[in-house]
DNA sequence: TATTGTTATACTCTATAACTATA
DNA sequence: TATAGTTATAGAGTATAACAATA
């Protein structure tokens, strides 16, 4: 544990404040999304892009616009084309033609996916709980807020 | 940026803590990280996991071998071969044969690595503190803080 | 035998641009 | 004309496993 080298290890004592922060979120960031990347693949052979498109649709029950979906998971539309296609040739989600719009396309859960997604999100909230295991509430919640301000400044400073 | 939907949307009041948090971290995350790899190849033609690569190297004048940087940037063998290659065919970075150990690698910046490195780093501290910008220097401390905690945990809990 | 890096392979994600159909 | 989604294309990154050279 001490000597670990990664990202960080680039910033030295002078470096900008931003660019340490970037960083370590950075770090942070992969160590986690490598692991779950890593569990979804061992015990459920799916990845975390296909994963992330069937928690979406989990909070809609009615179904999601695939525009709607391309804005959340910020990536191109072309993007949710193949990854919905995937889905749909496993039968863990369907396509559903807009009566109001033929133009536009809703996209829901089957049955099975969501007994499928059920038993992801349970297992990620377990992996989750053993990373974080021993974090304290107060850390965690301050971490939470923090991260609040920021991404709020990020959004601000873009819409310029 | 009121009714911001991306990836946090997914969570409702009743999902744990932990997943809060992880959804919220990858969003920032992602958004910062979206932009970089957006700039870098606009201004410099270039990707995030190259610029990353020479990033280490330039921490290190004497150079690296190639298994530490596989350990640092968090990626495969392989992986470190092919970004290597690319970095080398364009005159950015040389291998030296380790003459201790004729197993080994080092790779090392070029002068031409070593300019195009520094102006990228400048261009990248420009990019953060743009997206940065109004956020407290208490925020931003108390975020760095949170965050080492949360680094600790977790790679505390992977040893076991 | 173990380690370092290479090679070959294969797969996923990703964006872009041209396209179809609908509005 | 504009919009939603599809298709075709191309490219990057990634891991894995077999391999060669060296220790």
């Amino acid at each position: 544990m001490q000597n670990q080298n990664d990202l960080e290890t680039r910033a030295t004592e002078s470096d900008n404040q931003e660019l340490k922060l970037w960083l370590r979120l950075l770090t942070c960031s992969n160590l986690i999304e490598n692991r779950i990347r890593s569990y979804l693949r061992i015990e459920f052979e799916t990845t975390l892009p296909r994963f992330d498109l069937m928690a979406q649709l989990a909070q809609e029950p009615k179904g999601m616009k695939m525009g709607d979906l391309s804005e959340r998971l910020m990536v191109s539309n072309g993007n949710i084309t193949a990854i919905t296609s995937q889905l749909e040739k496993e039968d863990l989600i369907v396509r559903i033609v807009n009566k109001d719009d033929r133009r536009s396309t809703f996209i829901k859960l089957t049955p099975k996916g969501k007994r499928q997604y059920t038993k992801m999100a349970k297992a990620q909230g377990k992996w989750l709980e053993q990373m974080f295991d021993g974090l304290s509430p107060t850390s965690s919640r301050s971490l939470y807020k923090s991260l609040a301000d920021l991404k709020k400044r990020i959004l601000l400073n873009d819409e310029q």
